[in-house]
DNA sequence: ATGCCTTACGTTATACGTAATTATT
DNA sequence: AATAATTACGTATAACGTAAGGCAT
C-alpha cells in the first residue's frame, strides 16, 4: 500500500517539476524526496519517472499516479472536513432567530434540554432561517407566523406587541395608547432588532427611527434623552423600561406578531422534549396576562 | 494527515464490527489496532467512537470517516492497477521498419532478448521512424544506411538486391540479369513495401507498377497470372518464389540497399543483448554467401 | 559556479508485538 | 471461562536530516 505521506510528496513534484523545489515548499530534504520516490517505485513495482542522471520527469504511468494522487488527498481533505462538520453539528445545536428577544428564554431551555451540547444562536431574516433549516445549518429558527412549508414543523412560541415609552412629562404621556398618527414627525430611540424596524419604517414613512446598534450606546441615549423609545411588552417583561417613563401600547394591525418556533419536520422527535418546555413556558407566559 | 494504513484499519473495524475481529482479519494486533484508531481521533481532533468499556461503535463522525475511507482505499488500489496497466503497455518494445522484409527476422530475437516484452511493429518511412526514436514512440528501428544523428546509434543488419521473377517461357527469361531498360513497358506485380516501391516508380517510371496492398491477393495473382513479380534475395531466401518462375538479378546501382538497425545513443547498452544476436544473425546469414 | 539528483550514515520517531489489566457476558 | 478493549513496555522498522559525491548547465 501507498501511504499518503509518499502521495503528497510525489504530487507535490508532480506540480514543481523538481525534487528541490517541491522539497523546499514541502520543508523537507532533497534526500527524503528521493528516497520515497524510490519507495514508490519499488512498492508499485513500477518505474514512474525517466531519469536523465539531471532530471527527473514523470513517464506515462507516473501521470496516472499524479492524477490519483492528486484526487485522493483532496479526498482525504474532504473527509477531515466533514467529519469535524459532523461533529461540530452532533456536540451543538444551532438556533436562528428573526428577533433577538426571541432567544433570551429558548437558550436556557436548550442548554437544560441537552445539557451535553452547546448552543450556537445567530439573527437572520425570516426566509434565510428556512434555507438553513434545510441545509442543515441551523437546527431550530424561530420565525414570524407559521411557515407553509410541509418539510417543517412549527410550534407557536409566544405573541409581542409594540410599546412607546414616552418620559412622564411628554405631551403624550396622558393618553391610553397610541396610534401611528401620534407618532408623526417625532423621533423615536430604536434599537435594530431587524423585523420590527423594518415593519416600522415602512408603515410610518412619517416617523424617523434612531437606529443603535451598540447596546451600551443605546442605554445610554435612553437615559441620557427625553426621546421616546421604541418599546415592547416581552422587552418590558424582561426590565427593559426607561427611568421615568409611561409606556403606551402602540394600536395598530401590525404592531403585534407571533412567533414560531420550527424544525424539520423528519428532526422533530429529536426535539420532543424541548418543544415540551417551550409549550411549559408559553402557558406560564400567557396565563398570568388572560387571568 | 490520516496515512492510509491507519484508514484500512479503520475500514476493517467499520466491517467487521470489533476490533479483535478486524485485527484477526488483518494479522495484526489488537493493541495495534486500538492505537490506531485513537490516533486518528487524536489527529483528526474529534471523537469517532462512542465508548461503551466493553463495545466500540461509530459514532455519525466516524460514519463519515468510514464511507471516505473506503472511497479512498478504493482509489489506492484502482490507482496501482491502472499505473501498472499503463507501465505494461509502455515495456512494450515497438519495433519500426522501413522494410516489412526486415522485420521478419527481428520479431524472433526481439522476443528471446526481451522475453517480459511484447513486440510492436510498425512500418514507416525513415525520416518519421528517426522522428519517432527521439521521442520515444519507437525504441528500434531499421532504416536505410546509416543515420548521421550522433543522438543515434546504428548497425549494420544486412544487404537487400531486387530481383524479377519472370515465368520460365518469358522472352526476357534466357538473361542471366535485367537492366532498367529491359522493363520498359512491362507491369510487375508487387507488394506495397513502401520504399522500393517509391524508388523504383522514380528510377523506372516507364515501368508499370502493379501495386497489391493484400497478401492473399497477391499470392493469387502471382500463380494465376504470367506477370512479371518484384522480388529480391531476402525475400527468396524466405520462400517467397512463385512457381515455374525464374528470378533474375536488376542489375542498377539503386536496385541494392543495406538496412541498419537503429536505437537511441543513449539507450544503446539496454539493447545490447539484442545488438549481440542480430550481429550472430547477419554472420550467418552473409558468411554462406560469401563462402 | 550553481542547481539537481543520488548515496551513505547516524538519529529519531513510530508502528508493532507481548504481556498484563479491566470490564462484560 | 471467554471475549473485548485498554495500558505498559521493549523492539525493530523506516522516515528523516546532514554530509558528501556526481553530473550537467
Amino acid at each position: 500500500m501507498i501511504e499518503l505521506y509518499i502521495l503528497e510528496q510525489f504530487d507535490a513534484f508532480a506540480r514543481f517539476g523538481t525534487l528541490s523545489r517541491a522539497s523546499r515548499e514541502l520543508h523537507i530534504s532533497q534526500p527524503a524526496l528521493t528516497r520515497s520516490m524510490k519507495k514508490i517505485e519499488t512498492d508499485m513495482g513500477i518505474a514512474l519517472f525517466y531519469r536523465d542522471k539531471r532530471k527527473l520527469t514523470l513517464n506515462d504511468a507516473g501521470k496516472v499516479v499524479a492524477e490519483y494522487a492528486r484526487r485522493i488527498l483532496e479526498d482525504e481533505r474532504e473527509m477531515r472536513v466533514r467529519a469535524v462538520e459532523t461533529d461540530r453539528r452532533t456536540h451543538m445545536i444551532t438556533l436562528g432567530s428573526c428577533a433577538v428577544v426571541a432567544v433570551n428564554h429558548l437558550v436556557p431551555l436548550l442548554t437544560q434540554s441537552f445539557r451535553d451540547k452547546s448552543i450556537l444562536t445567530e439573527i437572520a431574516p425570516d426566509d434565510v432561517l428556512i434555507d438553513r433549516l434545510k441545509n442543515h445549518s441551523c437546527q431550530l429558527a424561530v420565525l414570524h407566523g407559521r411557515p407553509k412549508d410541509k418539510a417543517l414543523f412549527s410550534q407557536r412560541y409566544f405573541s409581542e406587541q409594540l410599546y412607546i415609552s414616552l418620559p412622564e412629562k411628554h405631551p403624550l404621556s396622558g393618553k391610553n395608547e397610541l396610534s401611528a398618527a401620534d407618532l408623526k414627525r417625532l423621533s423615536i430611540l430604536t434599537f435594530d432588532v431587524g423585523f420590527w424596524v423594518n415593519l416600522c419604517k415602512e408603515k410610518m414613512p412619517e416617523t424617523s427611527f434612531l437606529i443603535q446598534t451598540d447596546v451600551d450606546t443605546m442605554n445610554e441615549l435612553v437615559n441620557a434623552s427625553t426621546l421616546p423609545v421604541f418599546n415592547s411588552d416581552r422587552m418590558m417583561e424582561d426590565g427593559y423600561i426607561p427611568q421615568n417613563s409611561v409606556s403606551l401600547k402602540l394600536a395598530e394591525d401590525f404592531s403585534s406578531t407571533n412567533y414560531y418556533v420550527a424544525c424539520l419536520e423528519s428532526e422533530k422527535i429529536r426535539y420532543n422534549t424541548f418543544f415540551n418546555s417551550v409549550r411549559a413556558e408559553v402557558f406560564s407566559m400567557e396565563k398570568p396576562q388572560g387571568s
